[in-house]
DNA sequence: AGACATATGTTGACGCTGTCAAGATCTGTG
DNA sequence: CACAGATCTTGACAGCGTCAACATATGTCT
């Protein structure tokens, strides 16, 4: 054994890069990208106030760490109502955005992390973060393609305009709610249900 | 007359207030609701750092104040939009969409800050906004009652809920374009084409 | 085992921010 | 003409992200 990894010394960390991370994480989730801190997340962690910076370049780049696995997560979350055998597309459809909304209501600062301007309105990401949000991206796209040949979605219309006016439809929606404008935690399923109503018109599309 | 308005003397600079709202909305759209700083903007307007303190109370008040400023111009640019006499409604429709989106991708820093977590997220509107905003929230349903009188939507759908997700989709494709998302201002026409589409089915909806 | 590069952690400093307190100056009113 | 109030100024403070310089531990090569 070389290192009995507690109480050597206090020097060294040893952990820190993935203490910084879950602290980080927690502090987001309280206080949104404008008041973690990295001064008061090293306090939090116990070093000094520069010790983060030998992990994350700057702060973006933590923002970036913590965007990422809000990415893995969601996409977790996202492939468990997938992977349900007995369920009809209309109704996985239906649990998808569900799911995509309520993951917006209950981690609203992650959320807007991921999907805001913060990150990506000047380009801001890591490759590190663009190698797990564009295939994120991009499954909105084959996802909407399924819909259509599975008789949900018009099959007429443009696949890519139809995916970004879906998603459009499930962001601005989660966006009213996380930022408190006109709708609040207790419509989410009755706007749920309007989108699933409106998007899959049933005489329409019958095959 | 009580005074000549210009160079009686430097102190007092007798217009300040509204120099400010006119600089400040210039910072904005060039450097967003963060990097407009109030010491940079006194800077620019030529007086010391606390001078706009008499006359906002804080920053917030500023950003609010010209929010509020966007909502007049946005009112009257629907309203443009809707006091044309001889337009179907589907086409006013139509209209009234592209609008909202142009409108957004062409102030994106300007309706951050109208529809964004800056001012809704914690209430930290004015009053005075408040009074203005919330009309305009409220008007969002009452067009889409009329809409679902005119056939252009689903008549048995709960018009609050049809209107936030249809504002939803508004709101979310907008955001989606000023963030830099998976959509450039290039789709603009077509995305609005699919969504007015989406939400006009003609089979379902002609009388 | 010892030397040394590298990784990791610390203190000090800089410029930026919003904002408060105290004092200066002008303006309008009684 | 005096005085209250509006308006503008300088000075100060705490917080922020981040860089530079320095300290210490770790791992590797001989």
């Amino acid at each position: 054994m070389k290192k009995t990894k507690q109480a050597k010394s206090t020097y060294h960390h040893g952990d820190l890069r993935s203490s910084l991370l879950n602290a980080a994480t927690l502090m987001l989730k309280e206080f949104g990208t404008e008041g973690l801190s990295l001064r008061k997340l090293a306090d939090k962690v116990g070093v000094s106030r520069t010790a983060p910076y030998h992990h994350f370049k700057d702060k973006n780049e933590l923002l970036c760490a913590i965007a990422e696995q809000g990415f893995h997560h969601w996409h977790d979350e996202a492939e468990r109502i997938f992977d349900q055998p007995d369920l009809e597309p209309k109704e996985k459809y239906r649990q998808f955005i569900y799911g995509y909304i309520n993951y917006a209501a209950q981690n609203p600062e992650l959320y807007d992390l991921m999907f805001g301007r913060t990150i990506w309105k000047q380009n801001m990401a890591t490759d590190s973060l663009k190698h797990v949000a564009y295939p994120s991206f991009q499954n909105q796209v084959s996802m909407t393609k399924k819909w259509q040949q599975q008789g949900l979605m018009p099959k007429d219309a443009d696949t890519l305009r139809l995916a970004q006016v879906t998603w459009g439809t499930m962001h601005g929606i989660a966006r009213l709610l996380i930022d408190g404008i006109y709708a609040d935690t207790s419509h989410i399923d009755e706007m749920c249900e309007t989108a699933v109503n409106l998007f899959t018109s049933p005489i329409l599309r019958d095959e």
